[in-house]
DNA sequence: GCTCGTTCTGGCATCGATACCACGCCCGCT
DNA sequence: AGCGGGCGTGGTATCGATGCCAGAACGAGC
């Protein structure tokens, strides 16, 4: 007599999943045939269809990814390197686009939070390596050389509003732009003291494994002073901090107090800030001195992502976050079977938009 | 004469990562041998050990982790289902602890962002099992039917922030006393005439299918209540708002601007908001309506998201979002191997904090 | 009657890493 | 001298899905 087949023990709820074997068992068929149904292509006859269906059904089959990915030597997944999808909402913005563009191309990511921490950066891109993902985003570099890693592996990659001699894909904002449009909405107002914080460009120029967003700091400064001088006005070195880093808000907030202390002959009438965080920390050290905004003090933010949420409703320059990350992994996925593309990286640039709020108004 | 061996052709960055077998044939030895070097375990000289690791780098060799799953029966991963890690920072909070805690365990996390679209959250659910997961978290329901289609496969469950008649372990914090608390702070300030803006419990109770937080939300009201009653204080109807959803700004708005508009004695002199972002929404409405807060109206949210960026900084009842996180990964970990809470479904209760800030202070 | 093409089905090698088993060797102990 | 055990190494089945190839059955056309 016959043993019995495997596929007669129970296939509960605890045991392990039930496999294309498992199936073929039930239905009396062969994995092959199982397999045809499953997907729908090559010859099956209607009778086995539908013998095999039953038995998809009743074992309550799911396909085994980790075994397709093998065989098909396809990962489907995208890795992206960032800082950390929170409390910046920018980075969740951008990753939220990837997510929805990597579907397209039936795509997952996989987010990988920095911190900051370049052993952590490492790992991230060594793990997502190994994965053997498809592509690579990065929206926030801490050491320049894992991006030469994931590039020596021959990952497509794509840096995301980021600008650094690395031969990659790359795609950003206007942010000369931006910070033009941002500079001449107050200038127009009739704002003539307008100070400027930002990120220093030059930081990190000693440490040259961590040339944090440089370019895109550098156009943003350029944007502001090119707008003052448009309207003939000189840049005051006084009325311009620049921080070591967008999460270095210490340093920032004590030359904002000696901005705001200042005589009001003296205190600048608007500021522009290059991102929102900085300017809400702004709107609470106005708000203190009882300082009203824009009564007193005209500000304007960047990125978008807190803006809305402020009392007053902030007039910033909008970044389309999520446009960047699918932008990105469009890149990334057109690169892969672009021969040229691999060799003539590309660089994609976006326009923000000038929201304008209820944190401006003409100066006093 | 021998034919050339496979790994003579050039490892290029554009070929394919090199395989144990590659890197067994350029050192001489065999694939066994490899992984015995790379895992550091069993018997190897250290010339062949030294010989291995020369090819090891030379290739550049990374493990093929799709494989080393497929063989070892565990995918190292745990899937987390959320509304969406933007804008609401809560879900991006609750994301990072748990990939943080997940790391503790050689796992990565998947996050898959339903927003709110049942069909997105069972083809997530869906792509989840078929990756065969280790675990599933679940910071959002949209469709109860889809926590029991993970549960039916056998993966460990855990929902946060979430309580309902699904038997699955489960981590949230304690709602009633957050509510209780912030309420409290807001009558021994001298306050009583306090109004509170929460989320429906009974919502969604005509679609059994969509039971939206509900025991979460029961909870945040009965702490309102209880508080006012332990103040001897009768429960104002006219004083409580319930929406449909945290989603749902609108139809809160129109009901704060009613209140508002109110001549000042039949006007609350506080405001308990269920959500950080409900109340920056009321803050902006006092502000167009020239309200000094917390002179003309006090402010008390929730969840701590939000909060400290406001203007003014918002006294708030900080939920342990990262957290929650690391408490769902570890029961979610810890009943893969613990036979008896797979049956006995498991409930921790975190504490939540009343932070004050300058929203809050006595009527005028 | 033979060939050819269409329909239907099963066998099997393969993706790359792992783990078990087997074999050979040298050394020390009885 | 014989034997057991610690070393050092290679062979190979396996995880589960895929896709090529083989082959059988049947009808149509010459």
């Amino acid at each position: 007599m016959a043993s019995i087949p495997d596929w007669v023990v129970d296939q509960g709820r605890s045991s392990r999943p039930a496999t294309l074997k498992d199936v073929a068992g039930r239905a009396g068929v062969s994995v092959t045939t199982v397999a045809r149904v499953l997907h729908d292509n090559g010859y099956v006859s209607g009778a086995t269809k539908d013998l095999v269906e039953a038995a998809l059904a009743e074992s309550g089959y799911q396909i085994n990814a980790v075994a397709q990915r093998l065989r098909t030597q396809r990962s489907a997944e995208i890795g992206h390197i960032l800082h950390s999808i929170s409390p910046n909402p920018f980075f969740a913005g951008v990753a939220l686009g990837s997510e929805q563009a990597a579907a397209d191309y039936g795509c997952t990511v996989l987010i990988h939070n920095t911190h900051g921490d370049p052993d952590i950066e490492r790992a991230g891109v060594e793990a997502l390596l190994q994965r053997r993902v498809e592509a690579i985003l990065f929206t926030t570099v801490t050491d320049e050389r894992n991006v030469l890693l994931a590039v020596a592996a021959g990952v497509p990659v794509v840096q995301v509003e980021r600008v650094t001699e690395t031969a990659t894909h790359a795609v950003t904002v206007d942010n000369y732009r931006g910070a033009f449009d941002a500079t001449e909405h107050l200038l127009l107002l009739g704002h003539r003291r307008i100070a400027c914080l930002g990120v220093n460009p030059n930081s990190g120029a000693s440490n040259a494994n961590a040339p944090h967003r440089r370019v895109v700091e550098q156009e943003r400064l350029s944007g502001y002073i090119d707008a003052l001088l448009r309207f003939g006005l000189p840049v005051d070195d006084g009325l311009v901090i620049l921080g070591e880093s967008y999460y270095d808000l210490a340093a920032v907030c004590t030359s904002v107090r000696r901005w705001l202390d200042a005589p009001a002959d003296r205190r600048p009438t608007a500021i522009f800030a290059t991102c929102d965080i900085i300017a809400a920390g702004i709107l609470q050290e106005a708000y203190a001195r009882k300082l009203r905004v824009p009564g007193d003090l005209s500000l304007v933010g960047f990125d978008d992502t807190y803006a809305s949420y402020l009392t007053p409703p902030l007039t910033t320059v909008r970044q389309p976050m999520a446009e960047l990350g699918r932008v990105a992994v469009r890149l990334a996925m057109a690169s892969r079977t672009d021969a040229a593309a691999t060799t003539h990286p590309q660089t994609e640039r976006l326009t923000t938009q000038l929201i304008v709020r209820a944190s401006t108004a003409p100066p006093a």
